[in-house]
DNA sequence: CTAACAACTGTCAATATTGACAGTTTATAT
DNA sequence: ATATAAACTGTCAATATTGACAGTTGTTAG
């Protein structure tokens, strides 16, 4: 099995080319037997309205459609995707309370699918789809399988997250200073600027500095946005 | 390869015993050819002290050492770990600037080795590491086993984490009502209560609430640290 | 039917925050 | 030497928050 070994390292480290990078993810998944690929990239912020990418070698027709009817809401295995790492497998039993919707997607041709989702920086979780219409996939397929699928799940996430967050949030390489940082952790524990103040032995004056630093490089409105921009993004 | 297709999913899936867990990874991993194995999991908050724990196989005198001497703040690996989900090798490389430390885990026979890390409900990161005395890892040995190292590296993960984050971070499994998230997305994108209670057309007295309510459920001392606190956990 | 709970509202005082004014000091890199 | 950035400090007024008082209303499960 020649390109597993080669296609790994080389595109998905190095290309910046996201379209690149997704055809030999896809090229990948075709290896283990799949027609169809998907990755989907969600920011968990703004929280009230989380940032959503995807990118597919779905039928265009269905792309569309998933679009227009936003279908990322309702789709059983995006849910599953969000509170947890394990793989799914398309059932009938996922796809029970959204029958039209499973419906539909058949129409597609995309009948039989498996999906594992992966998060890093805490509040982006991507989710990678194997799909394919002919066949469908036995336990022993899936058992001979997983390991790979398991790899591919980590490297596209790894590779195409990578290029995509910073496009969907620039604030992600925000250069927050050590002491933006200290005072940040603090108050995203719940100290006020005043137990900062005698905390860190400064003044609450320079802790309230900091934060309003913090947050304009943020681009948060207040405190506890910045806070939380900060936790989820890692800097914290 | 009778193990890896029967251990799988029996323990993993069901078995609520850390140690039983943490022994079936153990196998996994000496099957891939590694005699020792060992599983953190850290997880954010509190921010400004991280809760960690630790289980492993190693020989006691070193856990016992690493611990006393909080390695964990300087192991090269655990830095990595924190900021990606990479997997990386033990190189001269890698502890180039932790010489002693790197010294004295190979004087306990911890010499060739490898780790890799994942994180699933936001604000929690395990690393999984293996390693062995006896024989270097060569490229080739580590292209063929990427693909089951990254398998139990999620399912390590995916297992352990369950079972020790409650006990780690009770309000993990708080309960806050639909009202209480809904307040709180929008508090921690930087709303003010005026704002929310236009938005939600409530009152502002109602906002406030809801957002002492799900303080105190999420043990916080206020705003700023239940939403960082929401947010990390996955409830927003 | 009724207990429990989520959701909602009111007021008032003490504390905290934000934003806008205007600086000094110290370390680091060119 | 000197520019740059980080770190630090001061004051004041407008807003926001928190905490403690004391309720009503509507839904749901036993």
């Amino acid at each position: 099995m020649k390109p597993w070994q080669e296609i790994q390292l080389q595109a998905l480290q190095t290309s910046n080319s996201e379209h690149l990078l997704f055809q030999t993810i896809a090229a990948l998944g075709a290896e283990l037997g799949f027609d169809y690929c998907a990755y989907g990239l969600r920011l968990a912020l703004p929280l009230s309205n989380p940032k959503i990418v995807k990118v597919s070698n779905y039928p265009s027709a269905w792309q569309a459609q998933y679009q227009a009817k936003n279908y990322c809401a309702i789709d059983p295995t995006v849910k599953h995707a969000l509170r947890s790492s394990q793989p799914i497998l398309w059932t009938d039993d996922l796809f029970a309370s959204t029958a039209a919707f499973w419906e539909e997607a058949r129409s597609f041709g995309l009948r039989y699918g498996w999906a594992q989702s992966m998060r890093d920086v805490p509040g982006a979780t991507g989710m990678l789809t194997l799909a394919r219409s002919d066949e469908p996939l036995s336990e022993t397929e899936l058992a001979a399988k997983v390991f790979k699928m398991a790899w591919l799940t980590q490297n596209a996430h790894i590779a195409l997250s990578r290029r995509l967050l910073p496009k969907l949030l620039p604030e992600a390489d925000a250069k927050l200073s050590n002491r933006e940082i200290a005072v940040l952790r603090w108050t995203a524990d719940g100290k006020t600027a005043g137990e900062i103040a005698g905390i860190m032995k400064i003044t609450e004056r320079t802790v309230n500095f900091h934060i309003s630093n913090a947050a304009t490089k943020l681009n948060a409105s207040n405190k506890t946005a910045a806070a939380v921009k900060a936790a989820m993004l890692g800097f914290l």
